[in-house]
DNA sequence: TCTCTTTTTTACCATTTGGTAAAGTCACGA
DNA sequence: TCGTGACTTTACCAAATGGTAAAAAAGAGA
């Protein structure tokens, strides 16, 4: 019997509640510390529960770690899923660039969640990797391929496209406390740097 | 007779040589851990001494950290110095990027020890970010911002340009986890990795 | 109101971990 | 050979931390 979220929810309206301020407060924590350097406590204090009443609602710290991994992966994917075969190549791409832009300004704690598990080996994704990215992420290396072999974008690699665009848009919210010392963080840096990095892969994919 | 502690470091050769150890190991250790995920055993054990002999050579765990921080800084400024006012702006430019990339292949720790510092705040890396970085960084973008006023480079936001150029080749070393479960890890995706950035940035800045 | 279930708190515990004290051991010059 | 200072080891410790047991409190239905 695995407690898994899948089986069935039924949870109380107090449930619902505590469990999402922990998972929140949990995001806090976890993404400004990594896994091992959070508490228990400073999550449980962030989510003004004690100790043990988290532990009424997750079975410990990694289920609450791996719950909040589970969770925000398919919002991280789905800028990416997105992308329409059907749609304009560049106007897609370019949407795909905007969105995680945006994504990078708005849930930077997201970001840095992901990041501190990938740079660490990913000691917690599960399977996650390989089940949940790699599909989708082979499945739009070959539309990519196909609008360039229809001459619609110019060649290009589509696997190191994408990992580009990530690198490039997750950078601003992983690397944040660099570039905040770099350039002032103002409204038009920011829009300097959408700016950037549309140029960047526009005149890259021009056909 | 005379005090060694005041003015020359002097270290015995002994001293050297388990400093050295010390920090290779830890350098290992702290780069996949993080720096609380990490512990004076994990680091004892890997440098092939005693935990408490590791402390008769460093007064604790921070300062190992400290110590390897400030030591990678320069060879990791080192390749972005290089780029001279003198040279070709576009060659000098995608010189820069191949080192660039060559660190990312040849000294992947050390890009992990920097990612989960920044990612993290910084909090270890004391006034570096802006002693050691800043000026750096604002000098080299000045020179960028003359090359581009002269018409020898397309018209480009120095700042995230070289912001742009670490996110993408650090990428490779930083995220080599999830990378690894998507593209196959061989020479020629090695090879397909360094042409697509350089291509990128090719396009980007020639004038 | 009474009763049964869900939720929360109080009081702990075992392990891990950074760090120390002090007693060795070793290298080397006189 | 002995003595002295540099290096190592053994035996610890106090704090932090993930986690548990069980009592107390709070709801919810009859």
């Amino acid at each position: 019997m695995s407690d898994a979220t899948h089986p069935a929810p039924k949870r109380s309206r107090i449930q619902q509640r505590n469990r999402k301020r922990i998972l929140e407060a949990a995001l806090d924590v976890f993404s400004q510390h990594g896994y091992r350097g959070s508490t228990l406590d400073q999550i449980a204090e962030a989510a003004g529960l004690s100790k043990p009443n988290i532990l009424y609602y997750f079975s410990g710290k990694e289920e609450i770690h791996v719950t909040l991994l589970a969770r925000l992966m398919e919002a991280w994917l789905d800028p990416l899923e997105q992308m329409d075969a059907k749609g304009d190549p560049l106007a897609e791409l370019l949407g795909y660039i905007r969105r995680k832009m945006e994504m990078s300004r708005l849930y930077p704690r997201e970001s840095r969640l992901f990041a501190n598990e990938i740079i660490q080996g990913a000691p917690r994704m599960g399977g996650n990797l390989e089940t949940g990215l790699k599909p989708l992420f082979d499945d739009k290396c070959r539309l990519i391929q196909d609008w360039v072999d229809a001459g619609l974008l110019a060649p290009v690699d589509p696997a190191h496209l994408i990992i580009s665009i990530w690198a490039t848009t997750q950078h601003y919210a992983d690397f944040e406390t660099q570039v905040r010392v770099l350039v002032p963080d103002t409204d038009a840096a920011w829009a300097a740097a959408q700016q950037h990095v549309e140029t960047m892969f526009t005149k890259l994919l021009a056909p």
